[in-house]
DNA sequence: AGCCAATTGAAAATCATTCTCATTTAATAA
DNA sequence: TTATTAAATGAGAATGATTTTCAATTGGCT
């Protein structure tokens, strides 16, 4: 395979690959280098259009598939759109959330959860026990501001 | 029209319906009615059974349709999980997050907003403005906790 | 170099969602 | 009431996204 676009975040997707027996195809490691480069949330046709610039003819299947598995292995997150459209952003698995830029669509993390710090009194008064959550801000990034 | 499931929920429906020069349909209070009772989030395909169920014969493009609207009207809350699928479930358009449990799916809502508290400080510095998030907490009900 | 299971691409199949348009209906006024 | 009219509906077609299938290819090992 091409090694064009080698670097650290390639390095760290083959390394998590190889342990869990998983093979590290360039198609995948294309995935990473799309979504670390690009620096925001991308589409699922966007990432796939992306890929074939880099490897010529890529199936959409596999840009499926590989970003179900990638998600699963923390490598990417996946995002949800008020529109219900998804997009994905690249994670290094980190317990990190996201502020995504309506109208950029750029991704922003930020480290403190917000719900760490939350009280779960009410929450637990009726018996619910948490187990996962999700939290994702919208809004605009500073360019975004400025150009509107 | 049938007004066998009339109840505040309805009126309450109705008037807001009114105010916006929209029109109380049999369809569009049936499905107020069908999430109310619930208590729990209901895919689309689920509301659209229970809706046949209460008026014979009703198109599914209508229940999309009348979803939609409802969710700009804040009587409903659309959900998004995990998986990707959406769920609806009844709101009175305060603003208040949901729990579900990913057993029964049943909805629990908490008044408190867990972002509310939270230190903007660490996104503010990236310039980001915060107009809007998306908090959805998942887990185990009481009931189905105990039966597991 | 050669083997084998994992992976891929292409196309078909499936599933969810939206659109179109002829028909029906709720709200209003006469 | 009844007539009027814009809004809403239902049915099915159209679209779009996602998944599946399966034969062909490839990466990771000897």
């Amino acid at each position: 395979m091409t090694k064009d676009f080698e670097c650290t975040q390639e390095s760290y997707a083959r390394e998590i690959l190889r342990e869990k027996g998983l093979k590290s195809t360039a198609q995948r490691l294309a995935v990473v280098h799309v979504l670390h480069t690009s620096g925001k949330s991308l589409s699922v046709s966007e990432i796939h259009d992306e890929v074939k610039g880099m490897l010529g003819t890529t199936g959409l299947a596999t840009i499926y598939r590989t970003l179900e598995m990638f998600e699963e292995l923390g490598i990417v997150k996946r995002l949800h759109f008020p529109d219900g459209g998804r997009g994905y952003a690249f994670s290094q698995g980190e317990h990190v959330h996201h502020m995504v830029c309506v109208d950029c669509k750029g991704v922003f993390d930020f480290p403190e959860c917000p719900v760490e710090n939350f009280d779960y009194a009410s929450v637990e008064k009726q018996g619910f026990r948490v187990k996962n959550h999700f939290v994702q801000l919208f809004g605009q990034c500073e360019k975004c501001a400025e150009a509107a």
